[in-house]
DNA sequence: GAAGGAAACAATGTATACGTCAATATCGGA
DNA sequence: TCCGATATTGACGTATACATTGTTTCCTTC
C-alpha cells in the first residue's frame, strides 16, 4: 500500500493536479487513498527525501513550489549528470539494440513534430533523455538522474505551451546518437553541453518573459 | 526520535560498526534504541533512499555490501560531481572568507601528514572534500555529493591503512584551491580531475590486490 | 529414508489508540 | 474596543495491537 501511496501522490504532483504549494493533511490523504496513515506517512518521507514534498507538523505535507533560483539548481545539475551520461554511454559504445531504442524515440520525436503534437514530442522528449541517463551503464547516476528529470519535467509542463517548436533538439540528439555510436565521447559531449545550456537559458527565459515566480 | 535513530543507525554503518552484509530485525534495534518499532522503521526508510541498507520482508534490514561494482558506480559518480562542483566553484570565485576555509583545511592535512597521523589526515581530507561540494553554490548537488562521500568513506575505512602516504593529495588540493582563487575554472576542473581518476584507480587498484571482494 | 503437506510460529505491514504540543478562539479585564 | 491569558481543539509523533504472509519444522505416507 506504501507503494500504491507513493505512486498516486507522486503522480498528482508531477501532472500538477498538486501543484507547488498544495497542502494536505495526512489524515485526508489517507482517507483520499482509501488506507489508514501509516503508509501514507511512508510514502511522505520518500517523497520528501527525492525533494518532492516537505513535511511540516501540524499542517500535513507541502509540495515544494519551486522558486527561479531551484529551478536554476535542478537544471545546472541535470546538465551535468546527463552529460556525464552520453559521456560514459559514448564511451561504453553500446550495441545495436540500445542505439536503435534510442533511434526509435528521435524517430517518435520527428513523427511528432511534423504532426504538430507537442504532447507526444514532450513524451517521447522525456523517453529520449530517461534512456540516456538509463543506459548509461551506472545505475546510481542513473537514479539520481531521473529523479532530477522528473523533478524538471514539472517545470517543462508549465512552459511546453509557452514557447515555439522544438526544430533543434531532434537535430541535436540525432547527432548525439551519431557520435556515442562512433564512440566519439568528445563530441557526444560537447554536442549534449551545448544543448542542455541553450535549454536551459530559453526555459530560464521563458519564465523571466511570462513573470511565473515558482512552479 | 526518528532522527535519533537515524543517526545512530547511520553512524554505526559508516563507522563499519554494521559492516555490509550485517541483518537486524526492526524489533531488535527498537529495542536497542529504547524505542518503537515506529520510528526506527521511517529512519530504515530514509536509510534505504540513500542507499545504505535495504529492508527485505521478514528478514530485518540489511547492510547493503558494496561489491567492486558498486565501489566503481560510486566513484564514479562522486568523481563527476566533484569535478562540477569544483567547477561551479571556481566560476563563482569564492571570497576570501571561503578560500581561508578551504586553505586551513590543506594546512590541517599537511600538518597530519608530517605528524603521520594518518586518522586526522583522513579526517581533514574528509573536511576538504565536503567543504568543496558545500561552497559550490548547488544546495542540491551539494546534498547527493555528501551522500556519495559518506559511501566512500566507508570504503576508504577499509583500505586506508593498506596504502601508502597520501602525499600528493595535498598538493594536488593546494593546486586546486589556488585555481579556484583564480577563477581559471578549467585548470580547476583537470587538476581535480586527474586527482580523482587516480585516486580511484590506486583505490581499485588495493581492493584488488588485498582481493578484498565487498564492504 | 525421503518427500510432501499441514500447522505453528515469527516478522512484517497496516490500523488504531493515545499523549503531546501548537495554534486558534474565546473570555475577561483594562 | 483591544489586548492578553487561558482553554479547547486538532494534528502529529509514537506506541501498541492485529492481521497477513512467508518460513520452518514436524508428521505422515509412499
Amino acid at each position: 500500500m506504501v507503494e500504491e501511496a507513493y505512486g498516486a501522490l507522486k503522480g498528482k504532483i508531477l501532472s500538477n493536479e498538486f501543484p507547488g504549494g498544495y497542502q494536505a493533511l495526512e489524515e485526508d490523504l489517507a482517507v483520499q487513498l482509501g488506507m489508514s496513515r501509516t503508509p501514507v506517512r511512508e510514502a511522505l518521507i520518500r517523497l520528501q527525501n527525492e525533494g518532492f514534498v516537505e513535511v511540516i507538523p501540524r499542517r500535513g505535507m507541502r509540495v515544494r513550489p519551486l522558486s527561479a533560483q531551484d529551478i536554476t539548481e535542478i537544471y545546472e545539475v541535470l546538465s551535468y549528470l546527463e552529460i556525464a551520461a552520453v559521456e560514459m554511454l559514448a564511451r561504453r559504445k553500446p550495441g545495436p539494440a540500445e542505439i536503435a531504442q534510442l533511434e526509435g524515440v528521435i524517430a517518435d520525436m520527428d513523427r511528432a513534430l511534423e504532426d504538430e503534437d507537442l504532447d507526444a514530442w514532450a513524451a517521447a522528449d522525456s523517453r529520449f533523455h530517461r534512456l540516456l541517463v538509463e543506459l548509461c551503464g551506472n545505475s546510481r547516476l542513473a537514479g539520481i538522474a531521473l529523479n532530477f528529470l522528473e523533478q524538471g519535467n514539472r517545470v517543462r509542463m508549465i512552459t511546453m505551451p509557452l514557447r515555439s517548436k522544438p526544430v533543434y533538439s531532434n537535430v541535436n540528439h540525432a547527432a548525439v546518437i551519431e557520435a556515442i555510436r562512433r564512440g566519439d565521447h568528445e563530441t557526444a559531449r560537447e554536442i549534449h553541453r551545448a544543448h542542455k545550456a541553450r535549454w536551459g537559458r530559453e526555459m530560464m527565459d521563458l519564465l523571466d518573459r511570462h513573470r511565473i515566480r515558482e512552479v
